[in-house]
DNA sequence: GAAACTAGTATACTTCAGGAAATCAGTATC
DNA sequence: GATACTGATTTCCTGAAGTATACTAGTTTC
């Protein structure tokens, strides 16, 4: 193996790259999972992922927002309330996320087996 | 939204995460994709991924051949050497990796649009 | 008037992945 | 006898991710 063609490897390597990192992290897998649910309040949200916190729940939906997965908002209520949803690109995630479930089932088994 | 259905929530979850574990941290993807070339020795693996130190490359490879999506082989040569490749099931990750390319490649066009 | 609700923000702390550099043992070359 | 090759391992260090806790401000209930 003198030369591997880095350039087309790399052409593989950042878009798989880019779909892991929105992926990555403790809570984005939770809160997209959740928001498949529907439209979901903030606080709601805080209660139905165990464990997070308020500043990672604002930290990550702002992210998931900026990445369009996910839109946010704000309603005229007393005291104010702002829902999330998953937009319909967001959805397409869908297909990606149960590719990984698949495989990652059927890996839990062999390994445990 | 009174109760969310946790457990089969987490029936998604927790292989998805299992996938994820599997793919994440900055040198599991190129050291699998280098390893698509074919079987590669220590050295020239760690001179075909630009940046990655000889710790990091042993660590990952053994959490790979943990998780048998690589075999190691010993052989008895002067000064010896050890040679990498992916296993059959190594190569069942292409899939997940594909469509994750797939999806990736879709969002860097959207986003930088 | 105290408490609790809303959706967050601010600050300080801890933990962990990864990087840099040195070292190991055994063989071969100069 | 010194240096370089093999495939690692060890120690120390840094920066980023995540945690804990307190706080804001406006409204409604007790």
């Amino acid at each position: 193996m003198d030369k591997i063609a880095h350039s087309e490897c790399n052409k593989l390597l950042v878009p798989v790259r880019d779909a892991l990192d929105i992926l990555s992290g403790k809570w984005k897998l939770p809160i997209i999972t959740t928001l498949r649910f529907g439209v979901i309040r903030f606080k709601e949200l805080e209660r139905e992922i165990p464990g997070i916190t308020a500043k990672m729940l604002s930290k990550e939906l702002k992210e998931l927002e900026m990445n369009q997965l996910v839109k946010r908002t704000v309603l005229d209520t007393t005291p104010i309330s702002v829902t999330y949803e998953l937009t319909e690109y967001g959805r397409s995630l869908e297909t990606v996320i149960l590719e990984l479930g698949k495989w990652g089932k059927a890996h839990r088994e062999r390994i445990f087996a």
